[in-house]
RNA sequence: CGCGGGAUGGAGCAGUCUGGUAGCUCGUCAGGCUCAUAACCUGAAGGCCGUAGGUUCAAAUCCUACUCCCGCAA
């Protein structure tokens, strides 16, 4: 059996490495190395690393739907192709080289949350459980039908940073029960429910704005859920400057649904600001509130409430995130 | 050289534009108050103001280079 993977994403690397220790791996298509970091320099993968120490061939096509690019996946002659967080939409063509099949692992239970973002989706929606779906790669994203699945508990602590390593450990074994009954014509692939369908863009950091009108709860699940990826910020007004800034918020948060507050509180008012955290006006039937404990202001590192407080003039009444409202 | 912000006692910041005795909120230590305290009062210790040069009577502050940290963008 030769087995071609598709994948740029961290997520893949120990689906990577359990199928390169089968010895049926035989080559790595990713993307191409991009310019990164703070200084842009160019940084290849870190699965391509993976490959090149494994000595497997590595195939980085700017885009994988060009002519030149179908004929180098082809010439691996792939018996099954795994695509795992690869970053390209693979046209019929591609799909269509693979001897046996042409299968995607994805990180939810389909059809619940197709698309990139799916992990973050997951804890933002507040699921009970989410994990590793193995289905067939179709032309349209995620809808192919599905091959098998590993589920994973929520316990309501996960940051999108912590689920993410865990479904990768969970993805192998997911991967080699659908490799299984594909090698041994076994596979019975379920068609996804079109009505229970939901689908999680890709975030973008602007998304990660909070917004202080919905409720507590969901205000500390989208803490959580975009951690640390695109992360979540809100704004504060700035005593020295005049002007709006930037404060970063991190995990863990704590959530009142109900919280005793002044009368003229509002969405995103600051109702307490000590060492213990910092304490805001959330929306919602009942107002509830949340507390940050970490932060990170404009050009400083991530620090405590207490360290946050002793430098920055952030007074209980003072309301956040205003210029979103406007 | 993608764009930008920053480096000041243990922590977080002000002071830099307009050069002239090192400040704030905490923390630490000592004493006081108190039945008691993480509360309150008083006092103290702790800084070559990131590094190296330059300008000046005088540099945290102005100029040049360098190191490290951070945000955006990807």
């Amino acid at each position: 059996m030769r087995i071609v993977m598709m994948a740029t994403g961290d997520i893949a690397i120990p689906s990577f490495r359990a199928l390169a220790a089968t010895g049926e791996l035989v080559g790595l298509v990713t993307q191409p190395d991009r310019p990164v970091g703070r200084h842009q320099t160019l940084t290849p993968p870190r699965i391509k690393v993976c490959a090149e120490e494994a000595g497997l061939p590595v195939l980085q096509p700017e885009r994988m739907r060009d002519a030149d690019a179908v004929a180098a996946l082809r010439a691996l002659e792939p018996d099954i192709v795994v695509v795992m967080a690869y970053g390209q939409i693979l046209s019929q063509e591609v799909i269509d080289v693979p001897r046996i099949a042409c299968i995607n692992a994805h990180a939810s239970l389909l059809p619940r949350h197709r698309g990139a973002a799916c992990i973050q989706a997951a804890i933002d929606a507040g699921d009970d459980e989410t994990g590793i779906t193995i289905m067939h790669v179709v032309k349209k994203l995620d809808a192919g039908d599905i091959i098998c699945s590993r589920t994973i508990e929520l316990n309501g602590t996960e940051t999108a940073e912590s689920l993410h390593d865990d479904l990768a450990e969970l993805a192998p074994e997911a991967l080699a029960d659908a490799i299984y009954q594909l090698r041994n014509g076994t596979s019975a692939p379920i068609e996804q429910d079109e009505n229970l369908m939901t689908y999680a863009p890709k975030l973008l950091r602007a998304h990660g704005q909070i917004d202080w009108h919905v409720p507590a709860l969901q205000v500390a699940r989208r803490i959580r859920a975009y951690h640390s990826w695109p992360g979540t910020f809100t704004t504060y007004p700035s005593v020295k400057s005049g002007g709006d800034k930037q404060l970063k918020l991190f995990p863990p948060v704590d959530y009142y649904s109900h919280y005793k507050k002044p009368v003229d509180a509002v969405p995103g008012m600051v109702l307490e600001a000590s060492s213990d955290g910092m304490v805001v006006s959330c929306g919602g039937p009942r107002g509830g509130a949340v507390r940050i404990m970490t932060m990170q202001p404009p050009g400083a590192r991530k620090m405590n409430a207490e360290s946050f407080f002793a430098g920055h003039k952030i007074m209980p009444g003072m309301i956040l995130g205003l210029p979103s409202e406007q």
